[in-house]
DNA sequence: ATAGATCGGCCGATGGACAA
DNA sequence: TTGTCCATCGGCCGATCTAT
């Protein structure tokens, strides 16, 4: 959006009257689906300014940047976490099985996926926004080159409830996924392993702007998760047993 | 700045009511 | 019995706040 702003203001300097529109911008009332950029746009087309190429072009750039900007507009942590985090997964990897107590008798939701023949996988998702700002989420949302602060918390991570972790992470204009193999969370260096009472088990890994490239051996294009994934079972099984 | 505690939100398992 | 609907609610979800 700011760099969408940017723009605009580049082009607007194209008009005679630029600073006559500014003064009416500023002062503009819009209700949905009207809005200051489309009455900018409107302006420059109508006085010859932009030609249509030009419009397709910042168009079809803002939508590149952005194509994940609904993502943000779900403002319920389930509504991400399982219903789109868990969908967007098994759709990358169909042969993820959702467990339930025929799959596994003493299944009771510990784990999110299993992968044939005995791998029990946890999947958490969160998304990029800057950091200590109370705007909605879509408004704070981060691009991938944003120089911006994060704190993508990651938590109720169990280290024993599953052999790998899925981690995804959403930016404005990508989605990054990290495959873990349980050992290595649970003995990260970042892994805080709150053990109040209740919470035994289970930690917490702040992911920022400053401790994730450390993760970046972990990062994994989306056509070879299951690949990934059967690979940190191995390492998972020869970490568990000679540490 | 970092670790971890708290929070609102709501999914989905569960089980009772009822029909066929 | 088997299937469908619906209401309940435990627990899982990640965002954000708090304490250090």
């Amino acid at each position: 959006m700011e760099k969408l702003k940017a723009q605009l203001e580049e082009l607007l300097t194209r008009l005679e009257n630029a600073t006559e529109l500014r003064a009416k911008v500023k002062e503009l009332v819009s209700i949905y689906p009207f809005s200051e950029y489309e009455y900018i746009i409107s302006h420059l087309l109508a006085s010859k300014k932009l030609s249509l190429d030009e419009y397709y072009q910042l168009r079809n750039d803002y939508l590149d940047r952005n194509l994940y900007l609904y993502l943000f507009e779900i403002s319920a942590p389930r509504g991400f976490g399982e219903l789109w985090a868990h969908g967007h997964l098994k759709e990358l990897v169909p042969s993820l099985q959702r467990p339930s107590k025929q799959t596994d008798p003493n299944y009771s939701g510990e784990y999110d996926f299993f992968l044939s023949p005995n791998i029990r996988i946890e999947v958490k998702a969160s998304r990029a926004v800057e950091f200590r700002s109370s705007a909605p989420l879509y408004l704070k949302a981060l691009a991938s080159d944003s120089q911006k602060q994060f704190d993508m918390n990651f938590q109720q991570i169990k280290p024993a409830c599953c052999e790998v972790f899925v981690w995804l992470a959403v930016w404005r204009d990508v989605i990054k996924h990290w495959v873990i193999p349980s050992y290595e969370v649970e003995n990260n260096r970042n892994y805080s392993k709150g053990q109040h009472r209740g919470n035994i088990g289970e930690g917490q890994l702040h992911l920022n702007k400053d401790n994730i490239h450390e993760f970046d051996k972990y990062l994994v294009q989306a056509k070879d998760i299951e690949a990934a994934i059967r690979a940190a079972f191995k390492r998972e099984k020869r970490l568990r047993k000679h540490g």
